[in-house]
RNA sequence: AGCGGGGUGGAGCAGUCUGGAGUGCUCGUCGGGCCCAUAACCCGGAGGUCGCGUGGUUCAAAUCCCGCCCCCGCUACCA
């Protein structure tokens, strides 16, 4: 409902097509989005970082469904389910390692639901169309000649089972077991990464939003000119993985195969049409750590397949919790159940997307969660929604022309959005909250009688309700079912204040 | 070491790109108003040499330039 309104009020077009404005030009641009987040490691339980660009891509999907409809929005996210560490874990549960994955996909899918999160697919690198898209990509590029045999070479700890690199070691030891390291080789397969040096550098300097934040753009050009060494890109070490094509000895190394879940999400070989309307992506969510793969790797591998290449990739910071950095072994972990039980789903989604710009790093705390809760929610938002319910249901209303919604600043806001600065959006959305709350301060309705204002009031809050649908869907529809329906009704409270322990 | 980000009233942040009275937000604090509402809401006050230089540019610097100090990230095959 909220959709259908304020898709109206955002004039989407049947034709699926509008001229929008990008960089002072008028361009005939595709009403369209796609949204990725990257494939979870589903050997984890899912805390407050994957959470977090989750909840943006469904905040970005939601607020893109109001704009183009949702037919015409696609969101991806997943697991990536290969790669020795889930062999191991399976095998010492004596299980097949598909057996093993299948159990812990639905955490995730529990995580999101509960999160009311709504993607379009869960992809899974296991999934028999991506491990297709997969293969004829490898054959593709070995067959253009950007793949070539090679020997892997580092620093191999028997103890871990794993590779190091120099940096890692400590006196030559390895980090974790202390025991002296051996320098072992492997066969593998190399991606001529160093070739699309140039290339990349021409990417990032024609297209300046193509990585965001800023800063991270200038850290990923200055690693770049410092020069690309190749990139091994199978290994035989292990068997949990997808083969490569033309030798069937060497899988796949992670990032070639888990990249791809980017183009195999949308039906890539199978679905023609579907991969037509949504690729490229519009964006692909990050956290900061992956930024590397995804604005270097990448785009290299799209080039060299000759796939045109994602509009934007936007890497978020981290969250600390209560200023210290997230750590399994010192207990600083928030896992989704905890971060919903503290003060209810829109509170949790609220607080992330407000506390912190987007990109910026962050500090959870439930502490800051709860004032927030308590002072915005509660008061702000849920006191109005609650004050106006009342004196409706006692008063009615006379339809009027709306000069309170004027100084809501809807331009601003969707310029915002667009910008990916969702703080700044909803302290916009929360000022027009003020404003409201102001006039009935200072129009005294209860008073007068005046059922003209308490119009301007209904209105004015369906419109709050439809701003804040992409960020607290659950209470937007609450709203705006109350104040659709002919008898207005004071109603339940939609936020409860919490005491601060 | 290199690259990047940050240092703004008691706390946490915007504001800096595109200089213009220290402006704003969420709290805390002090006082007043309202009584429709979730002891919520509204108005006003106190409180800051905007890290340091008694640096430079300018009629004008939190904002631009230079130098210094302090914090924090990133530095590739590990999601």
């Amino acid at each position: 409902m909220a959709a259908q309104n304020l898709k109206k009020n955002f004039g989407a077009t049947k034709s699926g097509r509008a001229y929008t404005r990008q960089s002072n030009r008028i361009s005939l641009a595709k009403r369209k989005f796609y949204v990725t987040t990257p494939i979870y490691y589903p050997n984890d339980i899912p805390h407050i970082g994957h959470a977090y660009t989750t909840i943006v891509a469904d905040v970005i999907s939601r607020w893109n469904q109001l704009k183009f409809g949702k037919e015409n929005v696609f969101f991806l996210t997943g697991t990536d389910e290969h790669g020795k560490k889930i062999e191991q874990a399976a095998k010492k549960k004596d299980k097949r390692p598909k057996e093993f994955v299948d159990e812990l996909i639905p955490k995730f899918k529990n995580a999101w639901q509960k999160l009311n999160i709504k993607y379009n697919r869960f992809i899974r690198t296991t999934d028999k169309d991506h491990e297709k898209v997969v293969k004829e990509i490898l054959q593709r590029v070995y067959d253009n000649g950007d793949i070539y045999k090679g020997e892997y070479e580092g620093f191999y700890c028997t103890g871990c089972e794993a590779y190091y690199t120099e940096k890692d070691l400590v006196d030559g030891c390895c980090p974790i077991h202390k025991t002296k390291i051996e320098k072992l080789k492997e066969p593998s397969y190399f991606f001529r990464l160093s070739k699309y040096q140039d290339k990349l550098l021409k990417l990032y300097k024609e297209n300046p939003d193509f990585i965001s934040p800023q800063h991270r753009r200038k850290e990923v050009i200055n690693r770049v000119k410092e020069g690309l060494k190749d990139l091994s890109i199978s290994r035989n070490s292990f068997k949990w993985g997808i083969q490569l094509p033309f030798d069937n000895t060497h899988i796949a190394y992670v990032w070639f195969d888990a990249l791809f879940n980017y183009v195999s999400g949308v039906k890539y070989l199978d679905d023609k049409k579907l991969f037509e309307k949504f690729w490229p992506a519009d964006v692909h969510l990050i956290g900061k750590d992956i930024l590397w793969f995804h604005a270097v790797y990448w785009p290299a591998f799209l080039l060299s397949a000759g796939i045109s290449l994602p509009k934007k990739i936007f890497a978020h910071g981290w969250w600390t919790f209560d200023k210290e950095k997230i750590s399994k072994s010192r207990g600083k972990v928030i896992n989704v159940d905890e971060l919903i039980a503290i003060a209810g789903v829109d509170s949790a989604r609220y607080f992330l997307l407000r506390a912190t710009p987007f990109g910026d790093d962050g500090d959870f705390s439930e502490k800051a969660l709860i004032e927030r809760h308590n002072n915005e929610l509660a008061n702000k938002l849920g006191n109005l929604v609650s004050r106006v319910a009342g004196l409706i249901e006692k008063n009615g209303v006379t339809k009027c022309e709306n000069k309170l919604i004027k100084k809501l600043k809807i331009n601003k806001i969707e310029t915002l959005f667009d910008n990916y600065e969702f703080d700044k959006v909803l302290n916009e959305i929360f000022a027009f909250i003020d404003v409201c709350n102001e006039y009935i301060q200072k129009k005294k309705p209860w008073e007068i009688k005046d059922t003209k204002i308490l119009y301007e009031l209904k209105e004015s809050i369906l419109k709050i309700a439809q701003l804040l649908w992409p960020f607290i869907p659950e209470t937007s529809e609450k709203i705006t079912k109350q104040f659709s329906a002919e008898k207005i009704k004071k109603g339940e409270i939609l936020f409860r204040k919490i005491e601060n322990g």
